[in-house]
DNA sequence: AAGGATGCGCAATATTCTTTCGCGCTTGAG
DNA sequence: CTCAAGCGCGAAAGAATATTGCGCATCCTT
């Protein structure tokens, strides 16, 4: 199922969930021109194919008490493989630790970290992150305030590139 | 309604339809003890007071025709407040950025990027981003690969934080 | 202690979801 | 070109879910 190529309807459905993931299956049949059984076998099978990873609330973190958002680029003595799984496996172990992205250049790996406020953030940073084995460099930034924050990727980009090689 | 303390079923609502957006309401009270009535009135509550933002499908970016993810810093010229906004706007216009977030230290701004292959980007990088006016520096870094990209925040920091304080 | 406000649970109604069925279209073999 | 098989669609019925109104308990205030 992974090579199936998606057709229109597929990509508007996967479109409006990634708007309104809680939208009833009536709405989204209705909005991509569908009727409801067959878009509900088709979301079945989107998520059983993996392009529907999830549903997910979006939360607000700051209301929520999580005040503090980090950026911290770390660098490791050793590139290793071994090395970088077992930070990898290290940083999904650690809550405030969002998201851990591996990286080209000269910095190894970047996090994208939440804590409730600085001191739990530096006791994070300074108790954990920087005794941790390997690590070499760690370089934070505090988000001073957020800009955009789109979740998913753009579908009309999809849509206009598709359109251009049919 | 923005001062009002969550009880612990309001932060066990959140944490589940943060892990599962699209589960039931009768499932979502079943799990946090209440019957399905208030448990959809909290909800409710809890959309309009702010604290849920939305609900999205988690879509798999890469079986979708979005290979290339990059973070790319973006150093100003001028760091005056209309500028900043000015920049900030121009980002919320650009699909394949998909965050921007304002950072302290040397570098203004930092964002999160999409794109379809590695081309598709150096074009945006080069014939938008670059061109931006106000733009100094802009240094890009290719994500590798994904090692944790968790949505939200650690509901578990949150619980442990305060049960120590009550 | 009385009054008011808040929030729960129960029951009834309305909406939505799920399943089954038959139809029409495309596809590939004869 | 014809025909049969496979696939996806739409309609309808039964099941599950969402939604509303109401009575009652609890807590806080006075």
């Amino acid at each position: 199922m992974v090579a199936t190529r998606l057709d229109e309807i597929d990509r508007k459905i996967l479109a409006e969930l990634q708007a309104d993931g809680r939208m009833t299956n009536v709405e989204l049949a209705k909005r991509v021109g569908i009727s409801a059984p067959p878009c509900l076998r088709r979301v079945r099978t989107l998520e059983e194919a993996g392009l529907i990873r999830g549903y997910h609330a979006e939360v607000n973190a700051r209301e929520l008490g999580f005040e503090v958002q980090v950026f911290a680029m770390v660098g490791l003595d050793s590139q290793a493989e071994v090395e970088l799984r077992a930070f990898e496996e290290r940083c999904r172990n650690w809550p405030l630790v969002r998201e851990c992205h591996m990286l080209n250049g000269e910095v190894d790996f970047i996090l994208k970290c939440v804590a409730p406020d600085l001191s739990s953030f530096q006791q994070f940073l300074t108790g954990e992150l920087l005794t941790t084995p390997n690590v070499a460099s760690v370089k934070t930034s505090l988000v001073i305030r957020g800009a955009k924050d789109e979740p998913g990727v753009p579908f009309d980009v999809l849509e206009e590139r598709l359109s251009r090689t049919a």
